[in-house]
DNA sequence: TCTATTTGTTAGATTTGTCTAACAGAAATA
DNA sequence: TATTTCTGTTAGACAAATCTAACAAATAGA
């Protein structure tokens, strides 16, 4: 299901970048060191070790200092980058906290293709040569700007039943939100009202092909555009 | 190194998603239908469908059809929902082909954070609601905007001694771009030039703690800011 | 009803990655 | 020099995920 990137695995790459890591700071990188910077068994290290020497990722003897070769210092480097701009983009464009940003980035560095990767970096360059973006994001998001949209968005809880349209955004405070997003309700997608429901009667909906039931004072908070979508199978169309 | 999400693998959020969208079409989900759709040996379906039975995600008994549970559909439309928002902003922000981006959202679903989907959504709502943003976007950031500060911009091979700047910019093509970026050069980063090359003497830099080579014509593609920065170890503040 | 095909399961192997416990080498200290 | 401490390795166990090959159940066709 995913693309291999450099047929080596996710795990390996994480000691390959802790490598490079240690290096960059300490001239010397023991299996000690790894071990404590990656939380994990001195005697997970060794058999790690072994899998990237066998790869000629890095050189390794028993007992001695741990050195990248050239390839694995690329790779390294390589991760490392991904590491950087995911992190970058979840902090500095989606306002993310700093720690939680970190382990997202950990999780996703090993899979970030090569084509998006440029595509981050050139997102970050246009971003820093267009002052008006810049500015955009920089005022934060979660605040959306003018209220000036407002009045035509349509309450889920008016739409005509059998009509379908396009979600505009969810305008609830955070927990209620964080579970509309779970359940599919994001900006974008295509949602058809199945039965309205009332005051006790769940409204039912459509999204994604799956029937979900909405008390009335959550699908208040759902707002939509107000054109009308054809119905269909094909989502996310833009 | 990573988030634990929902004490479920990526490889069973897999399967979820996977009985999701097939119910999504067909009313009934069969051991054959998720290894067609996932590309796997109707063998590996058997123990997963197991051990999802043991989480309690999916109702299954031998030889019968595969429900989910409440808590399954749950993860289920979750994962699918992280899939989709990592997906748009690939194609739609990143301009990414639509079947690369696919590959990637697959690999990215599982790791990221509840809090970064929430404002990963948010982001998504914003530009849908900022003309002037999505005006930006959609011109695509390939070719940047104006050239009115390329005049400030500094070549490394112009950067004195031991001095330090952040990156603004690569200018080069797709290939050269692609090395540099693995490499680490990427908009924002502070290089210091350690030792200055020639014709045949290569650039050498600091970044990220590492010294780095960079022939002449290729250190000529890395534009900095103007502005002096402090030599340190803290990288990325923004 | 009996066979053939489709579908699902089990058994057994393999790879990756982790752990604990026991041991071995090296360095530091007495 | 002898002993203790630190560091690294091995052995052995385990879980997750996958595979192939062989088998079993259900369905369809004759």
């Amino acid at each position: 299901m995913s693309t291999v990137r450099s047929d080596i695995t996710g795990s390996l790459e994480d000691y390959l970048e802790t490598i490079y890591r240690i290096l960059g700071r300490s001239s010397v990188a023991r299996v000690r060191d790894i071990a404590e910077e990656m939380q994990v068994n001195p005697a997970s290290v060794t058999p790690a070790m072994k899998r990237l020497s066998a790869k000629q990722l890095i050189k390794y003897s028993k007992r001695n200092y741990i050195e990248l070769t050239e390839k694995g210092l690329f790779i390294a480097r390589r991760t490392m980058t991904r590491h950087n701009l995911l992190s970058r983009f979840l902090t500095e464009v989606l306002g993310i906290s700093r720690e939680q940003a970190e382990c997202d980035a950990c999780a996703m560095e090993h899979f970030l293709s090569e084509s998006s990767m440029e595509r981050l970096a050139a997102f970050f360059e246009f971003l820093a040569a267009s002052p008006e973006l810049q500015a955009l994001i920089d005022t934060g998001f979660g605040n959306c700007p003018e209220g000036k949209e407002e009045l035509e968005l349509l309450p889920l809880t008016d739409l005509e039943p059998g009509s379908s349209r396009r979600i505009a955004r969810i305008n609830a405070g955070q927990k209620i939100r964080g579970q509309l997003i779970d359940s599919g309700f994001i900006q974008g997608a295509i949602i058809t009202l199945t039965r309205p429901g009332g005051t006790d009667l769940p409204f039912i909906v459509d999204l994604d092909g799956y029937d979900q039931e909405l008390p009335g004072e959550i699908a208040e908070c759902v707002l939509l555009h107000p054109v009308q979508e054809q119905t269909g199978e094909d989502d996310y169309e833009k």
